[in-house]
DNA sequence: TTAAACACGTGAGAC
DNA sequence: TGTCTCACGTGTTTA
């Protein structure tokens, strides 16, 4: 009944007609905001009218976004081009579950770095024998620059040195299995596990440097092996 | 001002109710539905208000199937706990772009099959000296059982002998390079490939036998390539 | 005619 | 306070 553009031109009169068309307005549920029929609430209402205006403008705006990503979706999955928006976002979660296991199938016959963080640590057989401790690492996470020397400390602090190591790096992920020894002999089997829990948790959770922004994240590809 | 279980109780009189909150209804955009004043139109407005109910059901039923979607999707990827819908999706597009770059990576550096079925023919150096027509062909689709009876049996329509063949089959997808040579002496290298192409896109999306259901149904387009 | 799908404007609640 | 997100009921369009 009344669009945008008119509203910069509302006058008196047209708030008396508008006025005229409801009556008892506090239980009216109109698409209109109320309008008191006192037109000296004039100026209350006109401010309700941009603000109900502003809301919507909003609220179109979000739909616009939420559907922005719909149709980059839409691109992403194929066939689906004539499909209703559950339809769609239910291929879409069949494409992740998909490409997920392919992932996981994937690194765990290869070896390579699976998408979650995970840190698994082992006690190496000898360890009783020798009155060492041997722990066997397998540590995930999001490759960076600084990842080594973050590593390199940790392990140095926890007295730890590394008999063998071998690091894939994939995808921006990285995994790193390392054997290590440590040299701090009053430390035990359980306070070590846990101290290179925590080490290692820090580490895969902490940010990379800000000037990191892995521009294709995906593009890099080199494996390496010790 | 009315719910839904008050509706198989509405009587005239509560009509009447309703009808005194509003005049001039032809005008006003309420969102009761309109309700003639005169009340020999009752009926017609009861029918108009049960329509109402079930369309704003319905209504209900489609964005409860979008949100179930969205929330299957929140499960899916990580840290998006608390992320509105634009910002989920967001993430869901990154997520899924990832993937599949990095199934491509993978598939690239280790011959493994891509998740697009794919057909590639190549000719041989050889074919022009030994009056053979030798071909590589490499082809990528969904396993399933029938696939390999499916391959003899149309290479050998073909007249094409297999000199070599290397299978790799991962996550329900299934790549097949082999080495053909024909053994059919009037057909041109150009027939052949065309052939073989129309054979292999037949294979790749002829659908499995129906007790063989595989988990991940993932959509297919076909990329042919010489 | 019915049913499904969508965009819209609105009220409620979070912060 | 205002700003943002969500669910809701509605009008419209298409099949």
């Amino acid at each position: 009944m009344m669009d945008d553009s008119s509203c910069s031109e509302y006058l008196p009169e047209t708030h008396e007609f508008l006025s005229s068309w409801c009556h008892n307005l506090q239980e009216v549920n109109c698409q209109l905001p109320l309008i008191p029929t006192n037109s000296c609430y004039f100026p209350t209402w006109s401010q309700e009218f941009s603000a109900s205006r502003s809301h919507s403008e909003a609220e179109k705006r979000r739909r616009d976004r939420i559907n922005a990503q719909l149709s980059t979706l839409r691109k992403l999955i194929p066939t689906s081009e004539k499909m209703d928006k559950a339809g769609l976002l239910r291929s879409v979660v069949e494409h992740v579950k998909d490409l997920k296991e392919r992932a996981k199938e994937m690194s765990t016959v290869l070896n390579t770095p699976s998408d979650i963080d995970e840190v698994i640590i082992e006690e190496e057989d000898e360890s009783s024998i020798n009155n060492n401790i041997l722990v066997k690492v397998s540590f995930s996470c999001d490759d960076r620059p600084e990842l080594f020397s973050e590593l390199n400390r940790g392990l140095k602090n926890l007295k730890l040195t590394t008999m063998e190591a071998n690091i894939t790096s994939l995808g921006g992920r990285i995994k790193c299995i390392f054997s290590l020894q440590s040299i701090n002999v009053v430390c035990t089997t359980h306070s070590l596990k846990h101290s290179l829990r925590v080490l290692l948790a820090r580490i895969a959770t902490s940010p990379s440097t800000p000037n990191f922004r892995i521009k294709s994240k995906r593009q890099r590809f080199f494996l390496l092996a010790t």
